[in-house]
Order: C-alpha cells, then sequence, then structure tokens
DNA sequence: ATGAAAGCGCTAACAC
DNA sequence: GTGTTAGCGCTTTCAT
C-alpha cells in the first residue's frame, strides 16, 4: 500500500500536461482551464498524489509556520491558551510547531532550533527569558509576541494582563476585610508575573498601612505550593490570610489548610488566587481570585503576530488587559477586627 | 537589525571556501578540517547564518518532524501526555507539528494537511476515528500510533490501557461494596475507551448478579457530567453509587453531589473514576480511581513510532498496559447491606 | 491558458 | 579534505 512520494511529475505525466500545469491545479489562485484541471484531480487521485509542502516552502520562503513555545502545560491556565491559539492558528492555514523550554538546560538551543526551521512567527506562552534571548530571535526579522509575560524594554510585542493591580487588589482587600497576618505564597521567583504580582501586593498593603506577615515560593506549582503552605502555617503565629500568585497554589494551600490543619477557609483562613482557571469556580474550592481575560489575551496576541507577519514594519505594542477580581466564598470579613 | 536570509553560498564566499564545505561544517557527522570550520564558523557568525531546514529536509527527504495531533487539552491527562511525548520528542532531536481535530468538521482535512506536510510519524492522542481515516495516513507510509484509543483489526499501531479490565473491577468491586443502585457516568459515545470500560462495567456487574441502575452521558467533561449528575440523581430512586468513565467527570459528580444534592461522599454515594490525574490525589477529592500507566503509555507508544520510522517494515503492535485500582475515600462499604 | 526553464538553499556523490 | 556538479519537488517568470 505504501506509495512513495508521487510528485506532481508523475501526475503530470499520467495526465498528459506538464507539470507546471499541476502545480497550478493545486495553488489557491491558479488560472487553469476546468478541462486541465480534471485531467490533473483525476490522475493525482489515481496516484494519490499530494503536493508537498516542503518544496513549496522552500520555494515560495514561506513556511507557513508558527512556532508556539511554553514551559510546561501542569497549569491548566497554560494548556488552555496553547489550545486557544492552536486553534486559532490552524484555522488561519498555519502550521504548528510546538516547543517546550527544557527545564533544566539549554534554551538557547531551543531559540536556535526555532530559527533554524523558518517559521513566521514565534508565540512565547509563559516564557521567562532575558532580553538577550528574546533579541535573538527578533533580531533574525522573526515576529515575535510573547503572551502573560513581559521583557524590560525591549521592541517586543508582549501582551499580558495587569498583574501588579491585580496584586494592589488583593493586598488592599485582604487588608479590608480586617485581616492581620496576611501572607504571600509566591510563583516563580524570576518571572515577570511574580514580580508584578508581588509588588504590587506589597504596594496594596502598604496602602492600608499594612505590612507582609511572611512569604514562601511555590514556584507556581501544586507540590511546592503544598510543601510552602506547610512551611508558612507550621509557625506559632500563622497567617490569617493568604495570597498566592496563582489559583493552583491558591488551591493546593486550601487543600493543605484543610485538611492537614483542620482549618476552615475562609472562617481561619481568607485566600485569594489569581487567574480564575475553570477549577476555581467548582463549588468545593469557590476561590476568590483574579481573572485574567484568557480569551482576550489569546486572540489579541495571535491577532498581533499575524499582523506583524503579513506586515513586516509594524512597531511592537504592548498590551495591557485589566484583570477582574472574582469574589466567592475563600475569603470573608475577620471576625474578630481587633485591629 | 533584520537579517534577511543569509545563505550557504554568502558565508562560503566569505569564508573563502566552497558552499560545500559550508554544508559540511553544518552536518552532525562531517569531514572537515579544523581550519576550514574555523573559517566557515567565523563567517557564519558575522553573517549570522543559520542553515534552513527547509532546504535541508526537502533534499535529506526526511523532515524530522512528528505530527501528535489531538482532540483537547481540557483534561489534563491528555496535556500531560502531550507534554511528555513532545519533550520525548524534542529531546530526540525531532520537531513536533501539533493539530487539533476540529471540533465539528472536517477531520479528513486535517489527515490531508498532515500527509502534505511530510511528517516522518503521526501519534494520535485519545483521537477518535474510523478504519478509514486511520487507513488514510498509514496508506501513505506514514508510521502512525494510536494513544488511548484503538481501531478495530487494523494494521495500525496502538497503546493503550486494559479499559475493560478496569470497568469490570468498577463493577464487581461497587456490588462488592453492597451497593444496589449503581449507575453509569459515560464519556465519548463513539470512543473505544467508553465502550471498553463500559462494557467491562456491564459486565463486572453482571458477574455478581447485579445490573446497572441508570446511564447518562458526560462526554469525558466536567460541564457536561455535571448536567448527567443532576439528571441521575433527581430521580426518586436515586444511585447509591457512581462509576464515572474518567476522573474530571467523577470529580464533577462528586461536586454536584456534596454541594447541590447535600449528599455525602462515601457515606451517601461511593464513586469510581478512571485515569488517576493528579487531581484525584488531592485530600478534596480523594478519589478512588483507576490508574492508567501514563508515563508507560507514553514511553511504549513514543518508542514504538521512532522505531517504526527507523525501520519500516516493523509490523505493527498492539499494547495493552494493564490498569491499577486506587483506593482512596470514595469508596465505601455500604452501611445497610439489606441483600 | 499552457509549457519550458530557472531556481529556492541545501546535501551527496563524484572527482581531484 | 575540498570543490564541482547534480538534483530534492515545487513555484514562477517568460514566451508562446
Amino acid at each position: 500500500m505504501k506509495r512513495k512520494s508521487v510528485t506532481s511529475r508523475d501526475v503530470a505525466k499520467l495526465a498528459g500536461v506538464s507539470q507546471s500545469a499541476v502545480s497550478r491545479t493545486f495553488s489557491p489562485n491558479a488560472k487553469v482551464s476546468e478541462r486541465t484541471r480534471k485531467k490533473v484531480m483525476d490522475a493525482s487521485r489515481e496516484l494519490g498524489y499530494r503536493p508537498n509542502t516542503i518544496a513549496r516552502s522552500l520555494i515560495t520562503r514561506s513556511s507557513r509556520t508558527i512556532a508556539v513555545v511554553t514551559y510546561s502545560l501542569q497549569n491548566p491556565f497554560y494548556s488552555s491558551m496553547l489550545e486557544q491559539a492552536s486553534r486559532f492558528f490552524q484555522q488561519q492555514g498555519y502550521h504548528l510547531l510546538l516547543f517546550f523550554a527544557p527545564s533544566s538546560g539549554d534554551f538557547d538551543a531551543v531559540l536556535d532550533d526555532i530559527i533554524r526551521s523558518q517559521v513566521e512567527g514565534v508565540l512565547m506562552l509563559a516564557l521567562t527569558m532575558n532580553e538577550q534571548q528574546a533579541h535573538l530571535v527578533a533580531d533574525f526579522g522573526i515576529p515575535m509576541v510573547i503572551i502573560n509575560r513581559t521583557v524590560n524594554d525591549s521592541g517586543i510585542s508582549q501582551v499580558s494582563s495587569d498583574n501588579f493591580q491585580g496584586g494592589y487588589w488583593a493586598g488592599r482587600y485582604l487588608t479590608s476585610l480586617g485581616h492581620r497576618r496576611i501572607a504571600y505564597l509566591a510563583g516563580l521567583p524570576d518571572s515577570s508575573t511574580e514580580k508584578q504580582r508581588r509588588s504590587g501586593f506589597l504596594e496594596g498593603l502598604a496602602s492600608m498601612q499594612a505590612s507582609c506577615h511572611a512569604v514562601d515560593v511555590g514556584n507556581y506549582r501544586y507540590e511546592d505550593a503544598c510543601q510552602a503552605t506547610r512551611r508558612l502555617f507550621a509557625d506559632s503565629h500563622p497567617p490569617d490570610a493568604l495570597f498566592a500568585a496563582n489559583d493552583l497554589m491558591a488551591i493546593a494551600a486550601m487543600e493543605i489548610l484543610r485538611h492537614e490543619y483542620c482549618m476552615k477557609i475562609p472562617e481561619d483562613v481568607s485566600i485569594i488566587g489569581f487567574d480564575d482557571v475553570p477549577m476555581a469556580s467548582w463549588p468545593s474550592h469557590s476561590l476568590t481570585t483574579l481573572q485574567q481575560p484568557v480569551d482576550t489575551m489569546v486572540m489579541r496576541a495571535t491577532e498581533l503576530l499575524l499582523e506583524q507577519i503579513a506586515q513586516p514594519g509594524t512597531p511592537p505594542e504592548h498590551i495591557t488587559l485589566p484583570v477582574t477580581p472574582i469574589l466567592r466564598n475563600s475569603t470573608r470579613r475577620q471576625s474578630d477586627p481587633r485591629r
């Protein structure tokens, strides 16, 4: 059954036309007579011919391929972004090359690989990188947009939500509920989202004459967040409120507090997350959180990328979308407002 | 900043060597003198040269690209498989082309697209397709392995776990706990996993002289499973046990039962899931389930694919891996064993 | 509208 | 070891 690479030449021979006629038949805006087209199609069907995308790419110098590089799919927030972006590009007739940033090791090698692969654009999904790395790709004239991370002052397009504002709100809100020992569960230390959410949070607290009671790091991951929570609450003066830099960690904290520390949420401790992943709205968690506009973020990012591909001169944009506090049942006013 | 396509020719000219010397320098098993290599590397660096993967693919007729096609990433079970498989292939020096099966519409068009893209292999991730579709790709001599789905009697490699056995165990176990009104929460009706888990379940029940009390469909999705659960338990004789065809639906059911029907789990109803996603072990859910050996499945599938790529003659394999019951706290012996 | 011819950027014989 | 040569399968002028 295995047909081995039928070429347009083979089809041409069988159809009794020139090879370029075959090419034209398979080109979107061809100028081929119905008669020729039919002959070609018949022959193609008979031989099981499929145009070779690689050869086409080589000559047209357009691969119609986009690289998406991401860090992990553990967090439903990322996998959902990936799925949405992928479906969008696929719908637009693009192929999608998927890369994972190696957990340990050579990210530059991946970037190099991407450049060699002749993609027309790169979507960086929640990827932390330095300016040099960011420029490496851009300097090759490959349009790139970073989503859910920012890189300082570079000429690179980025779409993210207002992490600072989200943190700020969390800080003020928890304070306003009367909490006095408010802790912070941090994400990946080097990531821009972490830095922004944290500084927003601290400033939010400060704006209410409050300060942060304790900090520990959960690296945006469930398991790490469990450990961090245990450390935070093993103290003789445990927190009475917690802001976690993402929902996954917030939920991890709830699990630990409820089932290992026999604490009630929100009675004993208020918790706020960040993202608003679907899970956050499940009754068991009912997590108060800061909703990121995923759909909009993906849409803006993908459109931006496509635009830059279509018009290479397009200046980079930095888009910051607002976050929305979603009030659920993981937070409540402190019963003993002793302050 | 934008350098526009520096070719090996440009490098050759600058380095004062032949174009093939440049090619050799960038080929893994080159035969180039150190002197030439250095000249080439220097020139390359100066011009920012990167070999064009597309041109290389065209002439070597190997794209070193694998297509992974999947249905959705909503379920963490799939996204985790995707991540593992991707990382593996990436590590092996392959590129990964990601395709999503359109929810409504032309799957054949996607298959066609895959064939045109000259991938060296295809990994079908939890994809339901008919035999004709399965053969379409295979007939082009493109190795393919299906993971977590089976296609009847085809000459196509597939790796899955023993869904029937899992269902069978669930049926017998729930019966052995003394439950008398055991319901089934079904997955995607046409999927092989659904059929196998269901028939295993029914036979398991039958082997204990029991039968299924009610069935509803959750399509393997959270939201749909919520609806189905509401329907199942709105009855005047609601189930006292539930087997859900995957964890996501099992958890959905728990959420609805606990928070909308004020039922206790496992006191009022026992629940069993399927997959053992990370979430299933979280204390809030503590779901009894059938663990699929994800790591092994992915490893076997990826190795199988690579093997078939390396040795085109390799006969297809059908690998079925055992599932493992994981006993947690969503099931318990019926307190009133009236039978 | 159609065919002939010239490459796209690279690898792989093949001589030297 | 190095250069020369001939393509990989296709698109795209350019004549006709």
